[in-house]
DNA sequence: AATGATTTGCAATATTGTTGCAATATTTTT
DNA sequence: AAAAATATTGCAACAATATTGCAAATCATT
């Protein structure tokens, strides 16, 4: 799908911010981190609007976030199939600690788990750390 | 075991920090974040000494990271049979939307997941979020 | 108790995240 | 196509979080 388009089918406004930082997901192998956006936007975007288009993003279904150990969140875009409010992201994710890259294994599905008795799920992550099929070697 | 035990059989020096600290692990039911511990431990223990901390014990195998997907890290207390360098923590996490508790799931083990070719697996993690057993009234 | 090694706290600095508000850009209406 | 209404952006100021070097204090070893 075209920018605009994943835009205007989100509700959004068409913005040179936010179809800049959609041209960087399109563009990139990995997932992406707040500060990797602000460097590497061709146009000078500000900090805070980079904060609040990532936000707009997940909250309209555009892209997921990933959890990280570093403090930082990941984010990578989501399928056709996410809606506002409901992501269908239930893939796992792959963080390679050679290049660093994260990769979303679309194709991989996040297992079903029996939880003691009481626990309700509501929404699964998975994060499988190693080493990825570029950097072996 | 006891919290000097802990620290000596990690090779650590034991101190007060340390061992306040850990007693604030002990006493925990959930995991906990940098912040909690600088609000909650009983004497007052500079920022950089929390840090400095806690990644020494997640290098020293008493404690292992859980990803979130708001910034900050949280740390639990692992098995006795962690040591430096080699987790083995492979247990699922719960993270609940209403009290935001998080509590490692001990007897739930991460289930083995099919990775495409290529891809070499080290640590896997696994975070559900929903609502916990003591919420659920 | 004295020595040496490690840890701690402070200060300074850097990085990251939040908020209000006026200026600008976008969408909708006329 | 212009005007009006709405939404987004950037700036500034601030808050919160994280990192580093170094001297003082604590801890382990003798
Ligand atoms: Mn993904
Ligand atoms: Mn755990
Ligand atoms: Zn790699
Ligand atoms: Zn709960």
């Amino acid at each position: 799908m075209q920018k605009e388009a994943v835009l205007k089918k989100a509700g959004l406004s068409v913005t040179e911010s936010r179809k800049t930082i959609l041209e960087l997901f399109f563009a990139s192998e990995g997932a992406l981190a707040h500060a990797d956006i602000e460097k590497h936007s061709s146009i000078n975007i500000d900090r805070v609007t980079v904060y609040r288009t990532l936000q707009t993003f997940v909250e309209s279904g555009i892209i997921h976030q990933i959890p990280t150990t570093d403090n930082t969140i990941l984010y990578a875009l989501c399928k056709d199939s996410c809606e506002a409010g409901h992501h269908q992201d239930e893939h796992v994710h792959f963080i390679c600690v050679s290049c660093n890259k994260t990769n979303c294994l679309d194709d991989v599905m996040v297992p079903m788990v029996k939880l003691p008795k009481g626990f309700l799920p509501i929404q699964t992550a998975m994060i499988v750390k190693g080493t990825c099929i570029d950097c072996r070697n």
